[in-house]
DNA sequence: TATGAATGAGTGTTCATTCAT
DNA sequence: GATGAATGAACACTCATTCAT
């Protein structure tokens, strides 16, 4: 609450970083998104590269929040990756603008990645490890390695999330045979990755009720 | 061979915009890398756009054509998604560019992709489709979306291919427990995705070998 | 007075422009003139063009104010064609800049006249034809094509105005035979402009006096 | 004859230069439009300025010989006023491009005119200079200062025949009154001026037929 | 706290010119 | 005699940033 200019400057310069990415993102642009003049923008925050940090903390830190929330409401491993993909496919909140981002992140090598965000990118890699070898423990999952397995969840989410637009221009050209998928809510979408993913890694000796 | 200015720009150009994007790519950066005066480049190519998307319709056809013909030495689709998965681990040629600026695109809604890239990519959508759509013909898949199998893939292996330097800096932050994993080889690392990958698609009812 | 700067931009460039020409005045050159920045420019006004624009509307506009507040004065057809050929040469206010920006406009078919400046325009002209056509009412001038009045006054009066530097340097090339005529006085060259004019419409049946 | 490749780039960058100005035009506008490589313009004429001069001086000669060879024909100053006023007014051969470059140069003070340009425009300013002066001398003229006679001619002149774009705009804001002169032939237009001009120095104490 | 105005340092692009072939 | 390729220097324009008010 404290800062309202503040937050209002943090959010519109969130959505705008997520469109542009940090370079294509102009100072005029961001203000003006937010709806205040560039000075007000400098003296509320700093620098482009100040605020691009501040996005992104709250950005990873608030999703990493997010996740620590609703996880913590069930303790079967398979129900918390479903939790997970859930809240990566409905992109609420702060979610919404974590894809781009994240993916420009990763193209760019993390050049504009201060400690901060990683520490955030940390936490949600080590709920997801940490849900993994619950699963490997219990004997649901079979003996995989976390990081691919990582891999394999925030990749394709991550990629599906993010190129809805691009979708919408290929499947003119591309999806003659079966142009219906596009059109999966995004419930299905998180039904089917789920069933993917959860396919990957369970135990195939352990038998599963649901 | 014809012209060998030309490729010479284009080859520069693309790990220049491979590394910075096409917002962080300077024309006096892309000039240099390729060792031409900048009016040597608008004089070859063009603008920084026209420079760009023939960066990338080089890179997507390169790539699709590797992937061509490669598959159509084998016709097992297990095998095929193997080779697919090998392809992109190892980055050879033009391939080697592909994931960041690919990640990039996703990001930005495909802003900068003009028709003739997105052809292109199409081709390796519907090779990706088809390999799935024979082997679950074939029994050895199980019935499973192909669009989303395709996600899976390029997904998790983009973001694998692409974040080799942000795992680099997570590593002293995230992996006290289990730091190993930071140092598989593509071969490793290929070989472990593609164990995920098929455990997700393949059709428990058959048998396999191998 | 309200804004300053943007004044003193118009009135520098007017000066550059009419030097210079369009084409021939650099943005440097500009700002230079007008004592700012480059930058402030472009906040202040635009681009080159919209300064062009802007000087040409201020110019003729001035020009046309001017004209009509002078002439309002008298009511006599022939003092009006004098005091239109006095203000053409004495050049005073925005009419200084008038000529060669003027006669550059014609030489490139208007290419860059914006519509507010052609009807600037147009309100001189039809100045000068209802001077034009009063007179001939009143039987002081004989049936005369107006707009040909037109191209004769304002066509030499132009050439007068625009070409003194040219008649520096042809002085010592061409009037051997004559060459005071260069050192007319404005006055006397008014004298003389408004005398042929005079001789070329006037009604021959018609005394006169002064 | 001799060289064809430089009459065609000189003719080709009259027209250039006439539409443009020196500023305007590009040296890859003017080779393109004689059809030749850039390289061989700068081999066959050499740089811009010296194109430009060279074009200039083929403009101005050319138009003071047809000048001095069609006044030849006739000893009547009234006639070859007459005539000089066709010639202008119908603008063939290379006084086709004379109007636009003449108020160009006017307006920048002669900047790029080189002496043997200014010699030729000379030859012109003697012609009518000699004619007013036979006429004075013959008393078909009045007593008149043949400067501002030249003035007169060559202002109106050039004014007229430059301005038929301008005039073609200004039609549809200007003339509603009287629109009809726009559409005055070349002839018509001749015969007016010179009606006009004839009337300013014609000794009103002479009878005159024809 | 907020902003209109200003700007140094760049940005992509075009220019007239040259040169090896 | 003619040209494709190359380039230094300049070009119009934009950027992130600052500062007086």
């Amino acid at each position: 609450m404290a800062n309202t200019t503040q937050d209002t400057i943090l959010e519109a310069a969130s959505q705008v970083f997520a469109e542009k990415g940090y370079d294509g993102a102009r100072i005029n642009e961001l203000a003006e998104a937010a709806g205040v003049n560039k000075a007000t923008l400098y003296y509320q925050i700093g620098d482009k590269e100040k605020l691009y940090h501040e996005v992104l903390f709250r950005i990873l830190s608030g999703f990493a929040d997010e996740i620590e929330l609703s996880i913590k409401e069930v303790t079967d491993p398979v129900k918390r990756i479903r939790l997970f993909i859930d809240i990566f496919a409905f992109q609420t909140g702060t979610a919404r603008y974590i894809s781009p981002i994240l993916l420009r992140e990763i193209a760019s090598g993390g050049r504009h990645l201060p400690d901060r965000a990683i520490e955030q990118m940390s936490r949600v890699v080590l709920i997801i490890r940490q849900i993994i070898s619950d699963g490997v423990e219990m004997g649901v999952f079979r003996k995989v390695d976390p990081f691919f397995v990582h891999m394999l969840i925030v990749g394709s989410l991550n990629l599906y999330a993010a190129n809805e637009p691009i979708r919408k221009r290929t499947s003119g050209i591309t999806h003659n045979q079966n142009p219906t998928h596009n059109f999966d809510t995004p419930d299905d979408a998180a039904e089917k990755l789920f069933d993917l993913v959860f396919a990957a890694i369970r135990n195939p000796d352990k038998q599963r009720n649901s």
